[in-house]
DNA sequence: CGGCGGCTTGAAGGACGTCAAGATTAGTGG
DNA sequence: CCACTAATCTTGACGTCCTTCAAGCCGCCG
């Protein structure tokens, strides 16, 4: 088993997102992109370095954390994809989510205190660990990081609220590739090119459709000239008419 | 328009979740569940008591707040049920939740800092009013009352999340009676008989059903005895049944 | 009483799931 | 480098759960 090789064909597209040494904190992380360009606060910034423990690499299948197990931290993903997944009674995988570089995981334990899903990584994943104990202590002492915290909880209840809509394949589909590419795109990487690093039963299980069902639509989006789709290589081809289809969803 | 008689015929069980005058917080509300009983933070209670501001009462369909509206505050209901929904660009209302007394509405404003949906009262409604940033600012300086700012916004998460998943007319129907059944209990009411404030479509809409889906599955229920239904009035006749079909959902 | 909205019930249709079989691709060992 | 195998993905045929459409019922209020 080779230690870097999980990219398959293209030569590895696979984003980091991190702007250098250990010295800078993560530019472009959901702590730095509030605290840097603020101004205000410069003192936040080196405490939350103190804070933070860098950890990794995590192997495609391995678990940052599990369901059930003691919460104490929440995550940034600093490179490569998590997948957060639950197992419900019946045995079945329930996907909720996929983390790029930057974004945050296992803000859902906290209420529980208890991880209430898995963390998966999708392939080799550093992330950065914030004791949450430390870090609520550091929020009461630096209004920009309370701030900061609410806002993210705040955002994670509006993303799985969209989630939570009826929507059609078509429009589940546009819009999971629109957001998907957005938030590459904000991280710096290309707005229309993407490699998807989860398999189809994972998008399906996400969007809650059949495998089969991603496949057909993918299919019907690549004909209709929407998309051009090569393994779990896509390319945007048409983002207006894609905007179109998924304006239900995005649409705030 | 009678200023009180909103319930029809039964007389009356409109949830109040008031525990006497203004001197003493709500006990059943989501502040003081976890500011009264823990003993520690004797201060914080009155110091939140300065901050909340009665508001009401709002009449059926009147909006606390209205979608696009600048967040500026959150608000704990006190008496009567909320509903916050959203409109789609198809003009398609979404219903988002159910809003019982002790309850808080408008955590998912704080990100974009704007409220993303309506809130309107079902009923005869009054609220308790917290200006964020006053909130905001106490949290800081009271430990306990971070946690549970903390506690409240991830537990919102969690509960979009569960709405989110993949279920079956029969499993959402079920999960749906028993959490609101178990929420009223929570509250001091009974756990088996509840009337209904919302209407067919609302709870259709909610659970992502058609409206006579709703009627269908209300009636098979009854058909095979795990609830009486008369309207709005619905009495849980089998709980363990009823959970057996909402496992899925209602397991952690 | 008459009309209106909410609710129920039945019949027909559609979107998506399931099942089954191939087609690619990836992973493994010679 | 090339079989060989397993996993993933695709494609087609069919089934099903739920929606849609339509009509009738019930309770409420003028």
């Amino acid at each position: 088993m080779n230690e870097h090789v999980r990219t398959g064909r293209a030569p590895a597209p696979n984003p980091i997102a991190d702007d250098g040494d250990e010295q800078h904190f993560c530019s472009t992380c959901a702590f730095g992109s509030v605290c840097l360009p603020a101004g205000v606060e410069k003192g936040a910034l080196a405490e939350l370095h103190m804070l933070v423990e860098h950890v990794g690499p995590y192997r495609t299948d391995e678990a940052i954390f599990r369901s059930g197990e003691r919460f104490g931290a929440i995550f940034a993903v600093r490179a490569g994809m998590v997948k957060t997944r639950t197992i419900d009674a019946a045995g079945r995988e329930q996907v909720l989510g996929f983390h790029l570089p930057g974004e945050m995981v296992g803000l859902n334990a906290i209420h529980p205190a208890k991880y209430p899903c898995d963390a998966l990584a999708l392939d080799t994943v550093f992330v950065c660990r914030f004791s949450f104990p430390a870090l609520a202590t550091l929020a009461a002492r630096m209004p920009g990081v309370q701030q900061q915290l609410f806002r993210l909880l705040s955002a994670d209840i509006g993303k799985a609220t969209q989630r939570a809509g009826d929507y059609t394949a078509d429009e589940r589909l546009a819009a999971f590739l629109l957001d998907l590419a957005d938030r590459y795109a904000a991280r710096g990487f290309s707005a229309n090119a993407l490699r998807l690093a989860m398999s189809r039963n994972d998008i399906a299980n996400y969007l809650r459709l059949a495998a089969e069902t991603v496949s057909r639509v993918l299919r019907r989006f690549q004909d209709q000239g929407l998309i051009a789709v090569d393994g779990r290589e896509v390319v945007l081809r048409d983002r207006a008419r894609l905007a179109h289809l998924a304006r239900n969803i995005l649409a705030q």
